[in-house]
RNA sequence: GGGCGCUUAGCUCAGCGGUAGAGCGGCCGCCUUACAAGCGGUAGGUCGGCGGUUCGAUCCCGUCAGCGCCCA
């Protein structure tokens, strides 16, 4: 074995193992199922930091049930993304100077296609990379035919249910990708603008002050409201006005949706421009011409000549400018714009009045709902269960039509009159056309698709083969265990799958929902294309490995915090695989001999076990939290202070004389120490066990069993600690008295504990270089005064006193500190009277082993003068 | 406007009712035959401010301040 692991070398040929000879999972085994789906990647992505932490974690999870004996199934997969995706290519149509509109749909949908087939899948490779344990037999792709047909049945049976309709409404509409968008993927901004008060022209005489921040839009005007308890206005109620520029009246009514506060208290109300003033022309029986088309320019018959064509903005800018010629502009002051923009373009969305097809998710989210409060899904961690239900209780229809050409087509025919024709619920899958009612008449499918989320809001029982009841990974593995990813998407894609999930399969679509946080730049700034501020997980996997790179993400996550990337924690994981390769090569040098499995009578042996089978249940726990970061940090703990540290060395004698028990007890711990790992460190955890003789890999070992593998043994804890307190002086006195590490010093030990010291005398040897005496040394020495030991260092003319006397000065500052606050609390009657009986004799123990203490360094201080 | 999170050693972060921890960095000494990606020793915190609850608060409550996020 060389004298450093290389993960370059080791990590490759895991990489290859496991995914020519994948983890499957067996829907016919008698073992307990767990199951974990992805959150399907962009086809055409690339693997980032958030994915690595995301498959990191689930991988972690996976690889430990597996091992507790579960039938454990990673189910990978991925996602269409239809407006991204579609972006993607439009772009290099654009580079190659044609568009999709020249192509046609078809041929359009073919490049798109084919760019899936060429770009999309290399972030499963890249997963493979990371060592995530996914059945990559199983993946899935949201376009595929199955999961497609999942789509439609979700659809038709929907729209007979009433629960998805098609209708006219006010919604986004990005001009840029030429498509409306939901709620959620606008993003609210706040913008420097301007507040226009605008004269409107009483039928009277006089005029009426309105304000808007759209002045473009007065042609499609179609009345003037006010407060109904406004007084300032009631005159002019039931009046009409003119609107400037046009010879245009429109009357003046009143609505309660006005703030009589905003701007002069009458606002103009533009039904096919605004989403309130859509409502409120509702109301009033308003018409509702558009003068915005989809390619954000002004149009139409109300648009004067002189507008027509001009893009909004400019449109508002010439508008101003006409208006002020008018005389109409009475006043224009700076104001903060609310503005929605396209999450995925950035332009801002403008509001139009277009026909599209709504899922009303009402039922769905107050089933959710209930089954929150009956607690058949846990959100970790839980403060995040209350945004889940703030949501699902504040939810609107959803936009679910696109105007784009890639993804699942709306399974919606019109005839020739315009009437909808959906395929029967006994029949979602035969296209009308092809139905015989139909024959002979001209029917023309919808030419939009639908939403991605739309399909991904299936994806839990999508992958499982549903809408086929019957297959068997439906049967078994649906519902999911634990759905693991980030909280940003707890309601594009959490919510939308509870809700999926109870509509189709009326059960919770997985037990456990663990959010994580955002992997942030070194700054604790998002990371982000644009700033360009991303580590790039591959490289930091080329440079340190993919263990390294998963040590750094479970030892980051704790409690859904967000996590600032720093290097330095690749480096932890990056140093601790070495430590552990070093740890296990010297293990396997001393492991060629016979071994006894009989009880162990060392002290060190029966202390590992005894720690090790309190690591075991540490860190079992942790994962069981789903506290992944305090198990990374439990199993680090033990494996390098304790394992590494204490027991490597103190069985170096027992070794070297051949001890059989202490060989079988370190392989006993080796292996158990492998089996911990192996969730966290993949890698070198399967390279090792491997090393060790293992035929079969550890990722298929059985999870150690805290008293299997070790036991309890308090006695050998507690005697182990005080050997250690005992080394931890010796060395402290070797250092003060500045002696080299090689030189053997003798230490005359008395006390309580001398003769365990005396017993150990081989392991204190191998620990702190020193050899053990009995009685009383010659001449002056250096003393250190523990708390069942006293220890004597003679000087013979060694050292320089100065550091001892110092450190122990400091010592007996620190003690006489301590040992007045023991006595100030309990000189407290009510602590002694209300604090627990074990917490005042805990004080009372303190403050004796500090003046016991105290007495005994000022002794060795008078000693030495 | 509503909600959530964060503020702990120089840096990045754990801990969250009974005497403050890690990694990195600092200082001193070591190539001690598993490991210099290492070993031993050591320094360094009024746990953001102010109130309160409690025998006892970094931890619970209130309040203020700063930073960040989500929703409207």
């Amino acid at each position: 074995m060389p004298k450093s692991y290389d993960p370059l070398e080791a990590e490759p040929r895991w990489v290859r193992r496991w995914a020519d000879a994948p983890f499957r999972a067996d829907p016919d085994s008698d073992r307990p199922p767990y199951t974990i789906v992805i959150p399907p990647p962009n086809v055409t992505g690339n693997l980032h930091l958030g994915h690595a932490f995301d498959n990191t974690l689930i991988d972690t999870l996976v690889r430990w049930r597996r091992m507790q004996g579960y039938e454990a199934l990673f189910q990978p997969g991925m996602d269409h993304a239809g407006i991204s995706t579609q972006v993607v290519v439009e772009k290099t149509l654009a580079e190659e100077g044609t568009s999709r509109q020249e192509l046609g749909r078809e041929a359009f949908l073919k490049r798109v296609w084919a760019w899936k087939e060429t770009y999309g899948g290399v972030i499963e490779g890249q997963l493979k990379r990371l060592g995530v344990s996914a059945d990559w037999t199983r993946s899935r792709f949201t376009m595929d035919e199955g999961l497609s047909r999942a789509v439609r049945k979700q659809f038709v049976d929907l729209y007979h249910q009433g629960r998805i309709y098609r209708g006219e409404r006010i919604v986004h509409w990005d001009p840029e990708s030429r498509t409306t968008l939901s709620d959620l993927e606008v993003d609210r901004e706040e913008r420097p603008g301007e507040l226009y008060t605008l004269a409107y022209e009483l039928e009277g005489g006089g005029a009426i002050r309105i304000a808007t921040v759209r002045p473009e839009t007065i042609f499609a005007d179609q009345a003037i409201a006010v407060h109904p308890d406004d007084d300032r206005f009631a005159a002019h109620v039931g009046g009409r006005a003119r609107i400037p520029l046009t010879d245009r009246w429109i009357p003046v009514l009143t609505d309660e949706a006005v703030e009589p506060d905003f701007g002069t208290g009458a606002l103009k109300i533009t039904p096919a421009h605004d989403p309130t003033d859509f409502e409120v022309g509702e109301r009033h029986g308003l018409a509702r011409p558009s003068v915005i088309g989809l390619d954000a320019r002004m149009t139409g018959e109300l648009v004067p000549d002189a507008f027509q064509g001009l893009e909004r903005f400019e449109a508002r800018a010439a508008v101003v400018t006409a208006l002020e010629a008018d005389g109409a502009l009475v006043e224009r002051t700076p104001y903060t714009v609310p503005i929605g923009l396209s999450q995925r373009t950035k332009v801002p969305v403008e509001p139009v009045l277009s026909l599209q097809w709504f899922y009303d998710v009402g039922p769905a989210a107050q089933r959710v709902l209930a089954a929150l409060d009956a607690g058949e899904m846990r959100i970790v961690p839980e403060r995040y269960a209350k945004v889940n239900r703030d949501w699902l209780e504040n939810l609107r229809p959803w936009n679910i039509s696109r105007q784009l050409w890639w993804g699942h087509r709306v399974p919606a025919w019109y005839d020739e009159d315009g009437e909808v024709i959906v395929p029967s619920p006994d029949d979602p899958f035969t296209d009308p056309p092809d139905r015989p009612e139909h024959a002979g008449k001209v029917l023309t499918q919808d030419p939009d698709v639908f939403d991605t989320w739309f399909s991904s809001n299936l994806w839990p029982f999508s992958t499982m083969g549903w809408p086929d009841v019957d297959d068997p990974f439906y049967a078994r593995h649906y519902p999911t265990d634990v759905l693991v990813t980030g909280y940003d998407i707890l309601f594009f894609w959490v919510a939308r799958m509870q809700m999926a999930a109870y509509e189709f399969t009326d059960r919770a679509p997985f037990e456990h929902v663990m959010l994580h946080g955002l992997v942030l730049d070194e700054h604790g700034q998002k990371m982000s294309k644009s700033k360009g501020n991303g580590v790039d997980p591959l490289e930091v996997i080329e440079a340190s490995g993919a263990d390294a790179l998963r040590f750094a993400m479970t030892h980051a996550s704790t409690g859904g915090q967000d996590i600032r990337w720093d290097a330095r924690r690749v480096d932890m994981g990056r140093t601790f695989t070495n430590k552990l390769w070093n740890a296990a090569r010297f293990a396997l040098m001393n492991l060629d001999g016979p071994e006894d499995a009989g009880p162990p009578e060392r002290l060190a042996d029966r202390w590992i076990l005894a720690r090790l089978a309190r690591a075991t249940d540490t860190v079992t726990d942790r994962l069981e939290a789903f506290d992944l970061g305090g198990a990374n940090r439990a199993a680090y703990e033990f494996v390098w202070s304790e394992f590494c540290d204490w027991y490597l060395e103190a069985a170096k004698p027992a070794l070297q004389a051949g001890d059989a028990r202490t060989r079988h007890v370190l392989r006993t711990t080796l292996e158990a120490v492998l089996r911990l790992l192996h969730p966290l460190l993949p890698f070198v955890t399967s390279e090792l066990w491997e090393a060790m003789g293992h035929e079969a890999q550890v990722a298929v070992a059985a999870w150690p069993e805290a008293d299997v593998d070790g036991r309890p043994d308090a006695d050998a804890e507690a005697a182990f600690a005080r050997l250690q307190a005992a080394v931890g002086a010796i060395r402290a006195l070797r250092a003060e008295a500045d002696l080299p590490p090689q030189q053997v010093v003798p230490v005359h030990p008395s006390g309580e504990d001398a003769d365990l010291l005396a017993e150990q005398r081989d392991v204190v040897a191998a620990l702190a270089r020193a050899d053990l005496r009995e009685g009383d040394p010659e001449g002056a020495a250096l003393r250190q005064v523990l708390q069942t030991v006293t220890l004597r260092l003679p000087l013979e003319g060694l050292v320089d006193v100065g550091a001892w006397r110092a450190r122990q000065e400091k010592r007996l500052t620190d003690l006489r500190a301590d040992a007045a606050k023991s006595a100030k609390k309990l000189a407290n009657e009510k602590f002694v009277a209300n604090a627990p009986d074990a917490v005042v004799a805990e004080e009372r123990r303190r403050l004796e082993e500090a003046e016991a203490l105290i007495d005994g360094v000022e002794a060795s201080l008078a000693n030495l003068d």
